[in-house]
DNA sequence: CCTATGTCAGCACGACTGATATTC
DNA sequence: CGAATATCAGTCGTGCTGACATAG
């Protein structure tokens, strides 16, 4: 593969993506969650997490995750929870009202995607499903 | 294809983009321009465009338009020219140091991207590759 | 008179750096 | 004592709405 090859896919890549963005900053325009809670909801849905490991997920700056989780929890989605281990560490959780806002948030999101997803050809829509792996590692690999 | 398919897959590619977003954020911050700074500019690198569309085709509204303008052309990067068949509308250009500067942004980005790719097997990037078509369209698809 | 275009003013969100505790 | 964890304070970039002037 030339590097010319690669920068030009590169270009292209990267400009979708631009796109994207305020694609998905529309989506999510008409809910009550913005995009940056709902990607801290989403991280924490799984399990809890430290502070320092919802910015290093997110991509984000500590002091950035402490905001947006002090949001979230004066929202009443979040509650900390001081770890029994280290003390320095909180431990942030979804309440249950922070479940149902997360669910309801993502059902809305989606079924808005899956909608557009039908102005596509079914070789289209293929077409980025096979591309989400390559994406995720790609992803991975520009993470710091 | 089934609705539920359809839910599922919109899931996954809006996890994806969302996390894809910091990492266009994290390229470009070691640059001189912006994101929003770069995208205007590329946006005029073809030809001058008027404010209006310069907002439609960024997916902003007016206002932010005229915002990112008024930097730039501070910054000596784009410049204002009335338009002699429309008095309301302003044309913005690049300037020659506009020109230079988006290139420089560019190649610096697409030479980070390209970079990643290099850690994706041939079928991973060719993925990528097929996808970005339809991407794009559904880009389209789901701008107001 | 109504619409289109661009600008201005004021605001909100979400990131950042730098400076502190506090704990390991 | 140095490193890690979280927070606070202050700043910046970038979007928004609403109000406005000017031109079509």
């Amino acid at each position: 593969m030339s590097n010319i090859e690669n920068l030009e896919l590169a270009g292209s890549y990267r400009e979708i993506l631009r796109k994207a963005l305020y694609v998905v900053r529309s989506i999510d325009a008409d809910g009550a969650l913005s995009t940056a809670q709902t990607s801290t909801l989403n991280m924490l849905a799984a399990a809890p997490q430290r502070i320092s490991l919802i910015a290093r997920n997110a991509g984000i700056r500590v002091p950035s995750a402490t905001e947006q989780v002090t949001k979230l929890a004066t929202a009443g989605l979040v509650e900390r929870v001081p770890s029994n281990t280290d003390a320095r560490v909180v431990e942030v959780r979804l309440t249950t009202k922070g479940r149902q806002a997360l669910d309801a948030a993502n059902l809305r999101r989606n079924q808005t995607m899956a909608q557009a997803f039908e102005s596509l050809s079914a070789q289209e829509l293929e077409s980025i499903k096979l591309a989400i792996p390559a994406i995720e590692k790609l992803n991975e690999a520009l993470s710091p």
